[in-house]
DNA sequence: ACTGTGTGCGCG
DNA sequence: AAAGCGCGCACACAGT
């Protein structure tokens, strides 16, 4: 059954509905503080939670130790059904645009409590604004429910919507339990890289050292290395051919300025990215909280909102340190990508390339090409539409040997190429190019176009081609993801149903790997788990297609140690 | 003092 | 404009 949760004069009214929608008791009027404690005594197996926003309902549930099975998602699913090809004439997709398309999430910290009765006002005000924006959560699942029914595969949306849900209650729990984080070990690392910690602003030892080589080496004693432009001046008065300061360039000349310089900008990196400034804003009571955004990506993989989650550098992950007593099991899928590729386009030849083992190894034993690393780049390249270089001279052979999975993506390709929109497995569509892509277009080929036009009309057309052909796949490969992680999820709860920190719980996610903080003795089982759910989510997108997911997963103290 | 854009680099 | 996708972030610099 469904229990759709509103706010209501400020109260929250909790009304029952059967899994179709209908009516199914009377509702209820929960006091706001009382929610989690409603929340409680209501939740089993068969329930799922109907909220606006997981991000504004459940942070309160999570905080007083409570948990949900099950939840849905109403935004994250409006947005789906309004852009997907499959609902596109529901009654859903075809509304004008209402509060559920533009109404902000707000996130609403916790607060200290209120001093006066003119901020106890204020923060009720708050806390009610986004929802009560004219949103009738019941009205929307309703409308959610038909659109779903009315597509031609109803199964694959639903499934589609299940695990964006799921991945919003994962991401909640991930940012309440946070990533556990050793400052002591960060701030050691920083003090050994760049020397002593300086007040923000001013220029570490080891950076100072580094730069007063370099303005002797370039004899340029004005040289400011956080500069760009200064820096390939200097260069270039030095008599170096380059045409920016990137490391791959850098990385081709010969000059003693280089190895100060690419020192320079690796340590520079490291205290701007992650440095003390970082660690005093984003890690509190030895743990960082990771904001990720559900679907924040066109393609639906997850976006993440400050402390920069899912760029987190190897450089300092050995600070991430399992409590004592307890494990980090790092689980990480293999070739994710490309097993996705095989598995969309019914590809039994790379499928079986991937089977048990490497698939890039694989593919090298398919004879299509020499090595592992030429297997890499011209996998990567027909997912990313290289044309050039390593990976666009490889593609061909790959063509030759996986006609079927080569074919699905010059096929989405040339769908984005015409302007159309182009979908994943489970039915998320793609974005059109807006109006103007198209208008430029009509006027290269008409009487006004000249050639110079219609070239760069080509350009913009490959260029939108290249994204189709990988939002297919990178777009199935989320979806893959979610319903692993969500499976995850569902298997660990089921050991330890008390408050999600009490037992194994997801504290990381970077699209393709997974970090389960585990207490030791439970390690081994939570790594079975791992393939467990990696196997179901096979099935879920695949069916009985003979595709093999492996993970390689790791029982470690430091999330350095794994890999 | 603020805002927008470009550069560069981290991650997958 | 890195052959080739998707992001976020911090900074320099230019414009207002």
């Amino acid at each position: 059954m469904h229990i759709v949760l509103d706010r209501v004069d400020g109260s929250v009214l909790a009304t029952p509905l059967t899994d179709a929608g209908e009516p199914d008791g009377e509702p209820t009027l929960v006091a706001e503080p009382g929610l989690p404690a409603f929340v409680a005594a209501t939740e089993r197996p068969g329930v799922r939670w109907v909220w606006a926003d997981t991000t504004r309902w459940y942070p309160a549930v999570l905080a007083a130790d409570g948990r949900v099975a099950r939840c849905v998602d109403l935004r994250l699913g409006h947005r789906l059904l309004r852009t997907a090809l499959a609902t596109r004439t529901s009654a859903l997709a075809t509304a004008p645009e209402s509060a559920w398309d533009t109404a902000p999430v707000v996130v609403l910290e916790a607060r200290p409590a209120p001093a006066t009765q003119a901020s106890l006002f204020d923060d009720a005000l708050l806390a009610q604004e986004p929802v009560a924006d004219g949103l009738d959560p019941v009205a929307e699942l309703r409308a959610q429910l038909a659109a779903v029914a009315g597509a031609a595969d109803p199964g694959a949306l639903r499934l589609l919507l299940a695990a964006e849900s799921a991945g919003a209650l994962v991401a909640a729990e991930v940012k309440h339990a946070g990533l556990p984080w050793r400052v002591d070990v960060h701030e050691r690392l920083l003090a050994d890289a760049l020397g002593p910690r300086v007040p923000y602003g001013v220029r570490p030892q080891r950076l100072e050292e580094l730069a007063a080589d370099l303005r002797t080496v370039l004899d340029d004693p004005a040289l400011n290395p956080d500069s760009p432009a200064d820096v390939l001046r200097s260069l270039r008065r030095a008599g170096l051919v380059v045409d920016s300061t990137r490391k791959w360039e850098l990385e081709r000349l010969e000059h003693p300025a280089i190895a100060p310089l690419l020192e320079y900008k690796r340590l520079y990196r490291l205290l701007t990215a992650n440095g003390w400034t970082w660690l005093d804003e984003w890690v509190h009571d030895g743990r960082f909280h990771p904001e990720y955004v559900v679907g924040g990506v066109v393609t639906g993989r997850w976006a993440a909102n400050g402390g920069g989650a899912l760029q987190l550098p190897k450089q300092v992950r050995s600070a991430v340190v399992a409590d004592p007593g307890w494990k980090l099991v790092v689980a990480d899928a293999a070739q994710l990508e490309p097993r996705v590729l095989a598995a969309m386009a019914g590809d039994t030849a790379m499928a079986a390339a991937g089977d048990g083992q490497d698939l890039y190894d694989g593919v090298v034993a398919s004879g299509a090409v020499q090595t592992r690393q030429q297997a890499k780049m011209a996998m990567l390249g027909a997912m990313y539409g290289a044309t050039q270089g390593e990976g666009g001279r490889f593609v061909p052979r790959l063509a030759r040997a996986f006609p079927r999975a080569l074919d699905l993506v010059e096929r989405a390709a040339r769908a984005g190429e015409r302007g159309e929109p182009v979908t994943t497995r489970l039915g998320r569509t793609s974005p059109v190019p807006e109006a103007a892509w198209f208008e430029a277009r009509n006027r290269a080929y008409s009487v006004e176009g000249t050639p110079a036009m219609q070239r760069a009309v080509e350009s913009r057309a490959r260029s939108w081609g290249r994204f189709t052909r990988n939002f297919v796949v990178q777009g199935t490969a989320a979806e893959w993801a979610l319903s692993w992680m969500g499976g995850l999820r569902t298997r660990l709860a089921a050991r330890t149903p008390g408050p999600v920190t009490s037992g194994p719980h997801p504290v990381f996610f970077v699209h393709d790997e997974l970090v389960v903080h585990a207490p030791a003795a439970d390690a081994d089982w939570v790594a079975e788990q791992f393939r467990a759910a990696a196997v179901d989510a096979g099935r879920i997108l695949f069916g009985g297609f003979p595709v093999t997911f492996p993970l390689s997963v790791a029982v470690v103290d430091a999330y350095s140690e794994a890999k």
